[in-house]
DNA sequence: TATGAATGAGGGTTCATTCAT
DNA sequence: TATGAATGAACCCTCATTCAT
């Protein structure tokens, strides 16, 4: 916190990056790209950026940090853990509804950032999943939920959340909300309706 | 259809390729790297693959086919939606831990492949992802499925089992036989224990 | 002639220039670089200096014309030429160790001076040069120094005097004054010991 | 010895490389330059070379290879201090006729190579200037040489020598048996007569 | 005087692909 | 089939220089 070695550009350049990234991927794109949808030339890039890869990394940092401050208020609210976890859950395709070109970059960008950031981007990564785990670990201790693997069942809603990236379309007729609400009852309440009541 | 057709190569080539690509990604391979691990030069590649982006669509072709081929069976049987639905999943966890590098050849490639290629690929996934929201359409029908949106629920189970690649390590404590029990739990019975029954 | 001429910078330019010259070499160094010595942005260099060359030909010309300015008096003395070569051997290492980076600068940057003010340099290095061949065919001519061929034998001392700026160390345990007396004793009497007298 | 990690290019790569260097200056040259005296592209140099610094370290190793396979006998024959040096002169000398462009790049590249290779480079010039400066030792020793700082008379006659790459040429009237000789006159017998004898 | 921004002109390097042997 | 060589097309990045503020 503090020492980041990057120099944050400014704001509209992340932005450009972003939608470039997201649309011919980070290999896919060449600065030139940026550069022109910045209405700029190559060259006058470097004034705002270090390199490329800096970009790459500056919109992951920026991504993560954002989701983790959405997530760790709900993660460690005094609400209950079935509560908690819808809560989430909406929060995260509101996110990806909102943050479309970003979460792209993100979710895709595995392999692009070099040793030192990816692996403090990866650090972040876990600090959220382990957020998510720990509402069905909590969830199974109090009894709200039945027994499971919270680790595992944990990745599997994250799985079902960012897999959205590659299907939810926000100018569709689903509303981010509708989604998560399909998710949450099919973790919560499950598909199978409740035997014999 | 007008292009002419992709001569399958050598099987090992295939291999050699899928792994590289899925080690740096298929931009970040060079021929040079997939030949190398061929013991073999670059050139010498060229008597196997007609071009690089070949290679890619052969990798996404083998394994969009061989899912499809795994699935179908199960989804097409008279079983019950909720024993079908698990048993796709543990397929699918199955087939990941089997072919970790194409699988995460394919869910990365976007992109990557060209026009008509990529159409023809997204068409197949397609076929796919309507054999997992025709089980929840049928058990939504049959009664034994609560009503939910079966599109989305479809996706929300595809995203969940798919996103494995990301984290699922065959050589790890974890059977894909254990994620997929926690998956079917999560996805037919949920999270929260049945209400006083 | 025709080129405008170069205005003075103010000295703290010149002189920064002159060390970062000195340290990365001139296509090692850049306005950037210079201006950063300063305390100053790039672009306000150039209220100062019109180019990069210009800098360079300021140092050529300023190292040059000073070097002539203390050799002239030496050379155009009276005293025996013995005396005069020893004398100017010695300013020549007294100037070295006093102005490293300029001479390491006058000495590596051959060829980075475009074609007229290289030129000009040259001319005035020739001077110098024919100075000190001066001295020495007056040695010839009066009988002082045995018969030999002064051109290449200043030259000679020249280039074991210029030499010095690649190894010799102000900081060191030598003084320019005894490098000076070696180098005078060794072209003076020879290494070899009179023999039989 | 035997762990280069630079592959020895093609002779006429290394041949046309050195006069570009010797010409343009090493970072004056672009290897579109050096391509294009081996009417090449650009590109196709890369299949020789894998870097312009490699270039450059082969060419300064070459160079003090040699330099140092003709100075080595010489240096440790049996004949006596003072004919030991006058050959180390006259190979000096013809080194320099015969490998003007080499030579040039060699003791103009100082700054252009990187940390461990430049030390190498600096290492085995160190080895060459031990070798003269042993000769001199030897003569004080034995008698034959006057007292003197045999190290600094060293590089005061390496100075000497080296420093015709600047002015010595191989097409010109003098013949660089000719220099060689001023040059050991002068710093054998020196250029005062022998007094009253 | 000082500077942030912009840019044309390269420069080194990589790479998919072709071709003659 | 195998490969050494060649190359066009890019790509990332640097830099001297200009200009409006």
């Amino acid at each position: 916190m503090g020492e980041s070695p990057v120099r944050a550009p400014r704001d509209d350049v992340v932005v450009a990056a972003t939608r470039v990234f997201s649309e011919l991927g980070y290999h896919g794109a060449s600065m030139e790209d940026i550069a022109a949808a910045l209405g700029m030339r190559k060259a006058s890039l470097y004034h705002h950026v270090r390199s490329k890869e800096d970009l790459l990394y500056i919109i992951h940092e920026g991504l993560i940090e954002q989701l983790i401050s959405a997530a760790a208020p709900i993660a460690t609210s005094d609400d209950p853990p079935a509560y908690r976890l819808a809560a989430l859950i909406r929060m995260g395709m509101h996110f990806i509804s909102t943050n479309r070109a970003a979460v792209t970059v993100f979710l895709q960008g595995a392999g692009s950032l070099g040793g030192d950031r990816w692996d403090r981007i990866v650090e972040k990564r876990n600090t959220y999943e382990r957020m998510v785990a720990r509402i069905l670990a909590d969830g199974v201790a109090d009894g709200s939920f039945v027994q499971i693997d919270s680790v595992t069942a944990a990745r599997g809603i994250l799985g079902m959340v960012n897999w959205c990236y590659t299907w939810f379309d926000p100018d569709g007729e689903l509303q981010p909300e509708d989604v998560a609400d399909t998710f949450s009852r099919l973790v919560l309440t499950g598909l199978t309706p409740e035997a014999g009541c």
